[in-house]
DNA sequence: ACAAAGTGGTCAATTATGTTGTCCACTTTT
DNA sequence: AAAAGTGGACAACATAATTGACCACTTTGT
């Protein structure tokens, strides 16, 4: 505002428009890492432009790494989850156990605020998607199959943390999930392929589950700390028992000589 | 949204950009009828647009009925207030008392309404400009003229109801107001004229601005609930005064000769 | 393995929109 | 009454966006 009630008209150029739309679209998770965009003659006419001013702002996007494009091979969301840690740090907190558990306490935490929010905030749409990840997560439990499982548990908690509709909270969140999807902490087989564990991570999933449909916070809030506490039992009991396996392997070993 | 997740781009065009912010600022009662915009080239300049798309802008809006311009003597916010009733309803309404007591009650239960939102919504600028408006308030008072208490009094109701921020709101009253200036229901004097009346309002008056500038939603709408009850009951008591004032003056007419 | 289809990359010609600058005529102010 | 400020109009120019065409790479289908 200068000395008057008049302010500065923007003069927002087209192509500074169709950047800052797919920049709000990857931003609120509705375009994920590695989505192929619609083709450029195509994309330009769903948004209304033409294709040389697409271009510019794809030329844009990819210049601060939003998305990435191959001659022929089309346009794709770039890798855009940040790392919370550097290499460095990565590999100090790998050699330190007390850092797995810090990392679960966090999730703990982190978490519950996540599913509080998702009970407070879910639309129909959001509720229609986290059906569909429970009933898969379901026939994946009925196969038996514990790596499945652990797949589509990551999905099922970046599911949980979109319906609380809070960007930092999901891109934060999605860090850490990155970190636990290549084994910086632990194996999530580890878990899953506890006694047990695979039945009791079904109900603990469908308690968040049910919480979140029935819009109640306080128990979408409870049913996801202790989810992640029961994981951090499980991990620390699946070590004991993997390190006793380890030793009567030994055992054996000698005795059969 | 067409069958994707990209919606068109809007290509807004620069005077339309310019008559939605002049808009803006009617709709928000920032700009009021009557009020003079800057001259074409200054206000080009505030707005950081070309002389000839500012005119483009004010075609449209003078189109609209929103501004009106005269060659060589300025460009000026035209009469938009509404009118709540025809021409017709009007002087059905002139000629039936019961509509006045109608629309007191009306205005108590509105005007309660305002002054809650205005308590729980008013900012420092709004606080401000209401302070002066009852600085002025009290200087007219202690001038005893109560044609001029009684011009203020509408001009702090409208400030109030501007502190309430919500456009309908203000110009749904702002119509009453107008009904109210112009005699339709009855003379304000006619309230203002009435022995301690004077001393009374600027009391209720003061009390729903104490209660704005603490904050008070409860004491504000009780206050202006409570000083429409008083401008109700003040028309009342003064109609009977001066139906007794006049069969005086016929007595003593009569009784003269 | 090859051809067809789909993709990104480039650019000239054209159209649309906005700006600059100038001049006229009316109204207000000094 | 003159000067200043205002709205009214418009041509020339600049900028932004669209249209249309063609090239080269990649993916898909046969």
């Amino acid at each position: 505002m200068g000395d008057g009630i008049f302010s500065q008209v923007s003069h927002v150029r087209t192509a500074d428009e169709v950047s800052s739309q797919i920049e709000d679209l990857i931003l609120e998770g509705v375009l994920r890492v590695g989505d192929k965009l619609p083709g450029e003659r195509d994309l330009a006419e769903q948004l209304g432009v033409s294709r040389p001013i697409l271009r510019s702002a794809i030329k844009d996007l990819e210049s601060r790494d939003l998305l990435v494009t191959r001659h022929g091979g089309g346009t794709f969301v770039a890798d855009v989850i940040g790392d919370v840690f550097s290499k460095t740090m990565l590999e100090l907190i790998a050699d330190h156990p007390k850092a797995t558990d810090d990392y679960l306490e966090y999730r703990r935490d982190v978490e519950a605020v996540a599913a509080r929010y998702a009970a407070q905030r879910a639309t129909d749409d959001d509720k229609a998607l986290l059906s569909a990840i429970v009933e898969r997560m379901e026939t994946a439990h009925q196969k038996s199959d514990p790596s499945e499982e652990a797949a589509i548990d990551v999905e099922f908690h970046q599911a949980v943390c979109e319906c609380a509709h809070n960007v930092i909270l999901l891109h934060t969140l999605r860090s850490c999930y990155r970190l636990l999807s290549n084994g910086t902490f632990f194996s999530r087989d580890l878990v899953y392929g506890f006694p047990g564990a695979r039945t009791k991570l079904l109900e603990q999933h469908r308690a968040i589950y049910d919480a979140i449909m029935d819009g109640d916070p306080d128990a979408a809030s409870q049913a996801a700390s202790a989810h992640m506490e029961f994981v951090q039992t499980c991990k620390m009991e699946a070590l004991k028992a993997d390190a006793w396996a380890n030793v009567s392997k030994l055992r054996k070993k000698m005795r059969s000589t």
